[in-house]
DNA sequence: AACATATATGTAACCGTTTACACATTTAAG
DNA sequence: CTTAAATGTGTAAACGGTTACATATATGTT
């Protein structure tokens, strides 16, 4: 390995010029800087982040938290905050909590001792107080927080688009399926669902569910058409579980969108490429990561910061498993 | 920040003696462990990882570079990876390549800052010599190498197995949609596909594609229908692909699979949940993932290796894309 | 010419660990 | 009882950077 000090030698200046020439900061003469470059590159030399990170007490490490990188949604997430942290200089230390307060916390701790310079969270445990006492800026991402910066997506405004969607397109007997009770973006959906029905005129079950995984989906989708078989519209709680539901009510021979109208929630990729292509409130995971990044990197360089909470918009998206809308009605 | 300075103070030890205590090596009295212990919780301290990483020239990181998180094959990889890697005590440093040289050299310089223990690398650069002197072990993954550790699925094989399957299946006019050149293990699964179509006497063509992204996926596919209308079976090159095709083939009004077969590649989660269901040639990638993390463990560790490549089995996943199989003939 | 200021560079302390080495005390062996 | 080995602990030097401080020279100002 070659140090400051390999380099220091070669070009016949001491360690603190180096270190100079290398930072751009304070006086070094220009004929020295060369010699020093000269010396840099003909050595192949390049710092020592951790040397580097024991002195200032700060990395350039910035620790991300996930639930799960294996749900589709999450590599969008993941994508938006590492181009935007990569811009700034900042690299990526990863780990997938599971929604699992020990694990939550052993990261939590790892970023610590790696010297972090900030903390982006997607977890939506309750054990919040793991954060309470950190003294490292913490940005909290698809999760609402009033008490620290957060980005998120206008769940509860998706819940209700989708409601009057699905409602202005004529289904009468909808089926809410709420997702699971610790996952906060999921109840606000639920409610914003839950409100605009209940104060429409239609018939609505609430079936509640406990997990975004795959194989479970497709169980929901079987338990909820074997109790509501004349349900003719679904407001599911992800993509992961329409697409579920989508698959489930073809297997029944339903025809979709003519007696069965789904809309899921997130707009994950793959469901553009669903037959038939999934209607979707969609949230915009890259721009989320990415403005949970600049804010992350705002806080760090104790910018000021306008808007602790960033709630971005969500859209409503009209693919084939929603009727068109009848515009004269 | 409370330092080991303050453990040994609070102990009424010295420093040196708390690191024992600390690592379990060198001699401690039992008394002396106690009150050491009893300090750090107390004071609930926990080691400063950068300054240790200085100290030994180890960190406890791990490098993952992957070509993109967001293609829905690299999640179960680097959930693989990680869920082993914990398991060790060690933790990811994180990069998307996108294929890209230079972000590629630009991240493994990074890992090498940071003191990084080990490298598993996805990407299909041709600009290996990146690794040629690196000091640091690296293990390939999804990526063939003779002169590198490497953990691989047998893409040519899966070629072969998708070939002879549409083939047993009674497709008569096949289309092969190669992946792009600069990736090798989709060349493996053309070369495969390719041994076995022009052993036999089945009219055939190949397409070249050049990406995996999603969008271009669409564009290939109606370019297919468009060229080849009398296409009655695809052997794509990964599911992405796949589901293209088959979104565009029923927009066509093919009847899947009784006008057209589709067999794709990787078995992502969710060929499973497209209606109908993806045949696909699965890769275990979860278990590569685990593979490449327990290998580079072992050559952490200095442990004797039996393989330095470690190539996994690939096997049909039988789903609606294909028809049943004629056992009378 | 005298003095202030800007420029240029080096020395050494520091960041928070680990560990080589020194030294003291106990325990074991003969 | 002597001596060697095992046990227990502390001091200080690393690890590879950054920077406060000291010092020296160059430049500018009156």
């Amino acid at each position: 390995m070659v140090t400051i000090r390999d380099v220091a030698k070669k070009s016949g200046v001491s360690v603190a010029t180096v270190s100079r020439v290398l930072n751009a900061n304070g006086y070094v003469h220009e004929d020295t800087r060369k010699k020093v470059m000269a010396a840099v590159d003909e050595l192949k030399y390049s710092p020592n982040e951790v040397a580097r990170s024991l002195y200032k007490k700060k990395s350039k490490l910035v620790g991300l938290l996930l639930p799960d990188i294996t749900n589709p949604f999450f590599p969008q997430l993941a994508r938006g905050v590492e181009d935007e942290m990569q811009k700034g200089g900042y690299r990526i230390l990863f780990g997938n909590s599971d929604e699992n307060a020990e694990k939550e916390l052993d990261y939590l701790n790892t970023f610590i001792q790696n010297n972090v310079v900030g903390i982006i969270s997607a977890t939506n445990n309750k054990a919040k107080n793991n954060y309470r006492d950190l003294s490292i800026p913490v940005v909290f991402l698809d999760r609402t927080s009033t008490d620290y910066p957060s980005v998120y997506a206008d769940g509860k405004e998706g819940g209700r688009i989708a409601a009057e969607e699905i409602v202005k397109r004529g289904s009468k007997r909808i089926t809410i399926l709420k997702g699971p009770a610790h996952i906060q973006p999921a109840q606000d959906r639920f409610q914003g669902a839950l409100e605009v029905l209940s104060q429409s005129n239609i018939d609505f079950h609430v079936m509640s569910t406990t997990s975004f995984a795959f194989e479970d989906a497709e169980k929901w989708a079987k338990e909820l058409f074997a109790t509501y078989p004349d349900t003719d519209g679904v407001l599911a709680s992800n993509d992961i579980v329409a697409t579920a539901v989508l698959h489930e009510a073809l297997r029944l021979g339903k025809s979709i969108p003519v007696e069965l109208q789904i809309i899921g929630f997130d707009d994950i990729p793959q469901s553009s490429l669903l037959f038939p292509s999934l209607s979707t409130i969609r949230q915009p995971a890259y721009e989320m990561g990415k403005e949970a990044a600049q804010l992350l990197v705002k806080i760090i360089n104790q910018e000021k910061i306008h808007q602790q909470q960033v709630q971005l918009p969500v859209t409503f998206i009209d693919r084939n498993t929603t009727r068109k809308v009848d515009t004269n009605g």
